[in-house]
DNA sequence: CGATTCGCCTCGCTGAGCGAGATATCGTCG
DNA sequence: CGACGATATCTCGCTCAGCGAGGCGAATCG
């Protein structure tokens, strides 16, 4: 790359992506205040989605670890989402100890209403690209998520 | 949109889309840890680093009013970041009410060895595009940072 | 069966951020 | 110039998210 053609070295890029990931962020922040969630509780709302359509059961355990906090935060966490009837806890049947949590369906619905017109967009976005532009921009998305998991494994 | 044809619908953009914005959200969520920083103070030293490049003067209200802090909560980080020796408060000498924050060379150093890296990866991902394929990528992430941004303000 | 491990919860605490209000400075209008 | 309201920041007291330590029931291993 040539060092005067600014428009070619990926600067703007870089940019870009920064001020849609920030503005993504704030628009989480906002929505979570909206409804009374911190934004913990969006976090641990999305992962609950996520699992609820992939049919993979959670538990405050693993939850917890995904959002890196410790047992006793991710009581409270529950509590929280329980008392706003966003998640229901249950005894799991086969081990006892375990606790099975259950995502109401206001809280798809919830999730659907931040999720859908914000999915609209990006898709409709991507419409608006030849077939080989939307493959070119695949391609640079998959290449930057290698690259960001990558840097945060190592740190 | 056709439910069987999932490469075009841009659907797995979306998905691509959030991976990364949620890989940025744990790599920055690391870096802070490591670093004894709060992701406020993180998104502070962000702002204050733009700021800086941009030769703009920032004070406590303006740092607080763009990252949607009380001016108690801006006082306390501003001592935060003052007690790591982030930042530095001087008087403005023009309005003598105004505190102006500057930056020390060290969270200068502390933030390019954040996103030195990772500007240099998201480059490398555009410069292995052609350049009809990194144009596209930047009509198409100027395109969703419009949606988003519209989306942030009406709510 | 004990002993150990595991999963979740309770208790007490630290500290980020909020609301209310105090303090100092600036601009303006008599 | 002096009084007054506006503005920028800080202080005080509080709430509550999240941490560390520890407890208790359930599972698993010897």
């Amino acid at each position: 790359m040539t060092p005067t053609d600014k428009s070619a070295d990926g600067l703007d890029v870089v940019r870009q992506l920064r001020a849609v990931s920030t503005e993504l962020d704030l628009l989480a922040a906002g929505f979570a205040q909206r409804n009374g969630l911190h934004p913990t509780d969006l976090r641990a709302l999305v992962c609950l989605l996520d699992a609820a359509r992939a049919r993979t059961p959670v538990t405050p355990g693993s939850l917890g670890a995904r959002l890196g906090l410790n047992s006793a935060g991710t009581t409270s966490l529950v509590d929280r989402l329980e008392r706003l009837g966003h998640v229901r806890r249950t005894r799991d049947p086969r081990d006892r100890r375990r606790v099975l949590l259950e995502v109401d369906e206001r809280a798809v619905a919830l999730g659907e209403a931040y999720f859908g017109p914000l999915i609209a967009q990006v898709a409709d976005a991507a419409a608006q690209l030849a077939e080989p532009e939307l493959a070119a921009v695949r391609r640079f998305l998959a290449s930057v998520l290698e690259g960001v998991t990558a840097r945060r494994e190592d740190g």
